[in-house]
DNA sequence: ACACTAACCTGCAAGC
DNA sequence: TGCTTGCAGGTTAGTG
């Protein structure tokens, strides 16, 4: 599911609930999911309160008086605001209760996400290695980084080392937006489209967090609505449909296993 | 250091 | 109807 837009929106939609709460108890009803979930972990949330929830990459993170919670939504997850005694539905990992009578619930079918405690995230081996922020980042940074890189552009921009929270969408879709062939080495890329890059990858993250995310399957927000961004993707999952800038039909390739879609006379 | 792959899971759609 | 296959938003551990 979930790219860097669907995970703040997420972090949107779930912070009024817990910042200032006091977590009553975490009810653990399957605990395998990337990594078990400890069963000292609910001992350890129990009577924390809430500081702040940010979003580094694609984890949220809760700040808490003693130490930081690490959550991921992998491919498959969503973090609903829900009553605790609405009945669980399969796949429903864990509920937060809040002491306001109301619960963080995630829902994660695959199991690819992660809710982790750690005293210090910035140290913790899951975010030290991390890219800037594409807001962060400058076009400067990933010319000078892709230095030598016979790499493809596409995977050089998912590498979450290099930007973080760019997705297999989000990068297909900003490449379409900058005119580069996903393909093209990144070594071989000019500062100026380096430039022209960064500014569509910020942009197509802006206006997708705008749009709420991007539901494909089954992504839902904290109230359990979809995103709208899916409607206005200009090559993802578009194999065959004409391009929206010159009609030439959307091609779609392999890259490291993961499908990647672009325009063939747009993109060079 | 780099670049690629296989693996972790379930669900769903398409094809036979 | 039912079986099989392929594919899906992420990330890591392992290989060469």
């Amino acid at each position: 599911m979930p790219e860097l837009p669907e995970v703040e929106t997420t972090r949107r939609g779930i912070s009024p609930y817990l910042i200032g709460h006091r977590i009553e108890r975490l009810v653990v009803r399957e605990p395998r999911l990337r990594w078990r979930i400890p069963a000292s972990l609910p001992r350890k949330l129990a009577r924390q309160t809430v500081r702040n929830v940010q979003r580094r990459a694609k984890y949220l993170i809760l700040e808490l008086d003693d130490g930081h919670l690490l959550c991921h939504l992998g491919m498959s997850g969503s973090l609903r605001i829900v009553e605790p005694a609405s009945p669980p539905r399969k796949h429903d990992h864990y509920d937060i209760v809040l002491d306001s009578g109301k619960a963080l619930r995630l829902h994660d079918p695959r199991r690819f996400g992660a809710l982790i405690w750690t005293a210090n995230p910035n140290t913790h081996a899951l975010i030290k290695n991390l890219g800037p922020e594409p807001w962060d980042a400058t076009a400067e940074y990933l010319h000078q980084r892709a230095r030598g890189h016979k790499q493809s552009i596409k995977n050089f921009i998912t590498d979450s080392r290099t930007l973080a929270g760019v997705g297999n969408i989000y990068a297909v879709e900003a490449l379409f937006k900058a005119g580069i062939h996903p393909k093209r080495p990144a070594g071989r890329l000019s500062l100026e489209r380096y430039q022209a890059l960064l500014k569509a990858v910020v942009k197509v993250l802006e206006r997708s967090i705008k749009m709420g995310g991007t539901t494909l399957r089954d992504f839902v927000s904290a109230d359990g609505e979809p995103g709208y961004f899916r409607q206005v993707l200009s090559v993802y999952e578009r194999e065959g449909e004409p391009c929206r800038r010159c009609q030439t039909p959307i091609r779609r390739v392999v890259l490291t296993a993961r499908s990647t879609y672009f325009c063939p006379h747009c993109q060079h």
